[in-house]
DNA sequence: TTGTTTTGATAAATTTTCCTTATTGCGAGA
DNA sequence: TCTCGCAATAAGGAAAATTTATCAAAACAA
């Protein structure tokens, strides 16, 4: 089998033109260097270098395998050197999803910080919904996804990363309360995001409401829709902290907070049990805790 | 040190997305393969694959990783391929492959021609579509291939063999003219093979036909069908001389040859730009002119 | 849940490859 | 002819790779 010791050692004789040299060169005995050449010679069937006393010199043919040696070599030498400014954590791709309800409202912020501390990281992002990034991540199309926890695939972990509290959001009243218990939502007046919407389940079980056939079953298919419904006095709903601190278009909402024990999702990070380290997860979820 | 060895493994392992079966492939055990990936991995610093349970992925370092492997190995195959072409041409095994619409037609003349010349060639044939064909070219699985110029890849290099004159074949009509010229082809009455054979658009082409909705959709999926259909008297189509010669079953069609300028298609030679010697390729060039 | 199967990792023994030292043979120049 | 420098060869030992056997973890089926 052809080696890519031999190719080295023939190299180092290309360059000394002399055995015993070339082999101090690639620092080995000289019939270890001889025997590696006849080696490479009798596997390629070809005449590589014509020894006469003094010395060694190629051949025509040995000069073109040369030529094609050392491209080899170098190719294999850059495939090390890609390894050493490889390593690190969020260096090169890394595929992330976000769901819809987070992305527009995190992203801004993290990602410059994001760019600052790992100069290195190439990030794609995917946006979509909760049950399509559980299933892109299993199969290992993404590498992580930010999401709302719990999660119950038991093929991924997951790290919490901080509490979104939840707003009530009503038409503008002059007279709004400063602040409203959980117990207190006005469920006939209740319009959320249509199903399948992980927002839509989140506000349900924060806020510990049972699906009730009664409530509006208009289901508003985008957040903007919903806040817009909101502002023309025709419902109320539950907004998520995220959500208002960057979506414009609330000056004619009512966001009343809620007591404690304020209703919250998680929003946290996930990632595969089998993936190759911990350490590029590790260190996103503290860029996105110490925002 | 890293080792052509370890790039072989994970080539396969890369291939079969399963150690066991990666082992298999290249004649070895699983053992022997695992820790000839550990030792890449630690070599390299980087983790290639992600281990799950029923079998194991590509990261996406390993996925960078595999296709500058793939790059040497193919140098390292093309370093070896050298050595024999080296010793004289068209010695040893040589991969050819040949268009369908080429191959019954012009082989048997070939192939005789070729073991009289080169005894020790050992040819190796395959027999496929345009596209697959460069694509094994240029992947290495080929050597060479004979098919229709004028190709666009810019890492192969080509040579025109021989004109292939069109006719056209029409069902059996006694006053059939001696000639006629391209500018009077039937064109409502034309039928070819379907879409995706390279002869089908290498006649539009030669006879300047623009694709027409009008022009009868039955694609015919191989010659023999088509020629069959003519024969009944449903249409009429193009045929290369180099069909012509040897296809059976054309008693019942007239074959009218075109007046000059007569299209034609040019059949050529195409191999790898990086192939170790060109002395390969010019002696089976002189083989198939010289018939 | 509880076996069962499948997967990759690990261990120990063995074979293969490669290397070192010692020696030989060959050719050029004194 | 002698001797010096060079590469080839030989023999024994070290290192690397492989094999078989076994293990632990995860997935799967009962």
């Amino acid at each position: 089998m052809l080696t890519l010791r031999q190719l080295s050692y023939f190299d180092a004789l290309a360059k000394e033109q002399h055995f015993g040299r070339a082999a101090e060169r690639v620092a080995v005995s000289q019939p270890a260097l001889s025997v590696q050449i006849r080696e490479l010679e009798t596997h390629l069937g070809l005449q590589l270098v014509e020894r006469f006393s003094g010395g060694a010199r190629l051949t025509e043919a040995g000069k073109d395998v040369l030529e094609k040696s050392r491209q080899i070599l170098l190719a294999v030498q850059e495939l090390e050197t890609f390894g050493q400014t490889r390593q690190g954590p969020l260096n090169g791709p890394f595929r992330l999803g976000v769901i819809p309800s987070i992305g527009p409202y995190l992203l801004p912020d993290m990602l410059p910080r994001l760019r600052t501390h790992y100069p290195h990281l190439e990030l794609i992002l995917r946006e979509s919904r909760t049950t399509n990034l559980i299933s892109e991540l299993s199969q290992g199309h993404l590498d992580a996804a930010i999401l709302a926890l719990p999660l119950e695939e038991d093929n991924l972990k997951t790290q919490a990363l901080f509490e979104d509290p939840f707003y009530l959001a009503t038409p503008k009243q002059p007279d709004a309360p400063a602040a409203i218990s959980a117990t207190a939502i006005p469920m006939d007046d209740l319009l959320l995001l249509e199903e399948g919407h992980c927002l839509r389940d989140q506000a349900l079980q924060a806020c510990s409401i049972a699906t009730n056939p009664l409530m509006k079953s208009f289901g508003a298919s985008s957040l903007t829709t919903l806040i817009q419904l909101i502002t023309n006095g025709y419902a109320s709903t539950l907004l998520p902290q995220m959500c208002i601190e960057k979506e414009a278009g609330l000056d004619h909402i009512s966001l009343i907070p809620f007591l404690d024990p304020a209703p919250s999702r998680t929003i946290g990070l996930a990632w595969r049990k089998s993936a190759p380290t911990e350490q590029d997860f590790t260190a996103l979820a503290n860029i996105i805790k110490n925002r």
